[in-house]
DNA sequence: TCATTAAATTGTT
DNA sequence: AACAATTTAATGA
């Protein structure tokens, strides 16, 4: 993906959005670069954006004061995130980290409440985004003490391809192995592994920097 | 456009 | 965790 216009236009809302309101959502939208592993925003801050991922990939995650870090999920291009705090007018609850060279789009304040109050498609896909995000994080926690790595992270790939929430997601991710095992909270060699039994299984493909998603049905169930 | 080199990613111990 | 092998990207002729 290329900058935030063609982010928002390729969104439901943003498809049914009329030009001057498109060209509204877009002025108040901005854009920036972010680093492999700097922050997109940090834990405490003041929620005033909403945050869209054009390109990279970045994961939303929890740091301890001992050190260790928890890793909720990982948003791929098309994704959104961030609309909690600001709906609820608190502080970040969470970090939220480039894994790659990442450009991300923040809209502000005003511009999501405009939004809010004047597009219905727009209040449309928020409930969705919700509900599936909602979705998500139960299966997460019901699985997470039961699952074995493997299943882990079938699962976390099958939650990147997430249609509802991640609509930009082809069947390809340009992720590699090391970012992969961060997000599944495992060492890479175990992720490598884990690839390795899922291609056996026939429901992906293992290339060089990435992986191509055969069964994504198969992804979400693995080890059921 | 092709060849060489550097960087990134994966496989193995 | 460290090293070797492989693939991609970058550079310059």
């Amino acid at each position: 993906m290329k900058d935030k216009a063609t982010l928002v236009r390729n969104t439901q809302w943003g498809q049914a959005l009329s030009e001057e309101a498109l060209a509204r959502a877009l002025a108040g939208t901005s854009e920036r670069l972010v680093p492999a592993g700097s922050y997109v925003c940090l834990k405490g801050d003041p929620a005033d954006h909403w945050i869209g991922v054009i390109d990279g990939l970045v994961k939303i995650a929890s740091h301890w004061v001992t050190g260790k870090t928890v890793t909720f999920t990982g948003v791929p291009p098309g994704g959104w995130l961030g609309e909690g705090s600001m709906l609820k007018h608190e502080p970040r609850r969470y970090d939220v980290i480039a894994l790659r060279e990442s450009r991300i789009a923040y809209m502000n304040r005003s511009t999501f409440q405009w939004l809010l109050d004047n597009s219905i498609p727009f209040n449309r896909f928020l409930l969705h985004h919700l509900n599936e995000r909602l979705g998500q994080f139960i299966g997460m926690v019901e699985h997470e003490r039961l699952l074995d790595t493997d299943a882990r992270i079938a699962r976390c790939l099958a939650g990147l391809f997430n249609p509802v929430l991640y609509p930009g997601t082809n069947r390809q991710l340009q992720i590699s192995q090391e970012e992969l095992g961060y997000l599944a909270g495992v060492s890479r060699q175990r992720a490598n592994q884990a690839l390795k039994a899922l291609e056996e299984a026939g429901l992906l493909r293992v290339e060089y920097g990435g992986i191509t998603v055969l069964e994504v049905e198969g992804l979400r169930s693995y080890g059921n």
